[in-house]
DNA sequence: CATGTTATGTTATTTTATAACATTGCAAAG
DNA sequence: CTTTGCAATGTTATAAAATAACATAACATG
């Protein structure tokens, strides 16, 4: 959080009050939640609750990487290193939903690098989301 | 489409008329199309055009690997390589949607793959998609 | 104060996906 | 053969995710 007001204040972004909510949300939680979930809480504190509010804030919030969207869950979390963010991929635990983040450089894979590079695709942007086990899962089921 | 015959046959599994009009769809167009643009093809083809229909169809393709949903678009795509399909990841033009197949094997990036091992997360899947523009539309931006 | 810009509020709708239950077709067990 | 069970399909309804479109507010700047 203070991470990211000092980025907001370093780079002149609004870092307004339901923006400032919807991460302390998604900070609260720390997992993946889904837009209309994140509109419940807001609710909660007296904020409109319409879907546009919560896409808003996530637009924001995700455009500056103060959160990210992972697309295999159609979720939003908080970023686990907004100071200094970079191309994260997740680790998605399927038991209990818990996501981990970790930096990957683009390209990180070089068999997918190599395959871009070999039909002259341009990579920009990389989607890595992985899916399994998190250490406190693994062999309780 | 032979080689996924083939794997049925060997397999057991039963590709239905509808399940082969829909991976016929996806191969007809080599793009991803979302659930509700292959309905309206299997609609102009007298099938039964409810939603359900078209998920059931998709679902047993890509259960059993003879087509992938793109998680960051929401659509699906036929498979490239039905007969030996491992872990694809995808290269996906943001100016013409076409999409590349690639094999990835599972963690394939090392550092995510690292990044897991030291946490104690086992990897189950990954979803690799790389946004960008592939050769054709290099450059004519 | 007029003007432009950025953020919100609000209504409605579109797009994506699934729940729930009825029906059909077929194969194996009795 | 018939009935029992299963896999697939049909159908209705609804949930869940996302956006379009337009109105209003808040505020800095000329």
């Amino acid at each position: 959080m203070a991470a990211t007001e000092a980025t907001c204040a370093e780079q002149g972004l609004q870092l307004t009050a339901t923006r400032r909510r919807v991460l302390e949300i998604l900070l609260e939680e720390h997992r993946p939640l889904g837009a209309y979930a994140i509109l419940e809480r807001l609710r909660e504190f007296g904020h409109s609750s319409q879907p546009p509010v919560a896409y808003r804030a996530l637009d924001f919030l995700t455009a500056h990487g103060f959160a990210h969207k992972i697309a295999s869950l159609n979720a939003y979390v908080a970023c686990a290193n907004p100071a200094g963010c970079e191309r994260p991929a997740f680790l998605i635990c399927t038991d209990c939903d818990r996501v981990a983040e970790t930096a990957a450089a683009i390209s990180a894979a070089p068999v997918v690098a190599d395959a871009a590079r070999s039909i002259g695709f341009a990579i920009k942007q990389e989607v890595v989301e992985a899916q399994g086990q998190c250490s406190s899962c693994v062999g309780h089921s």
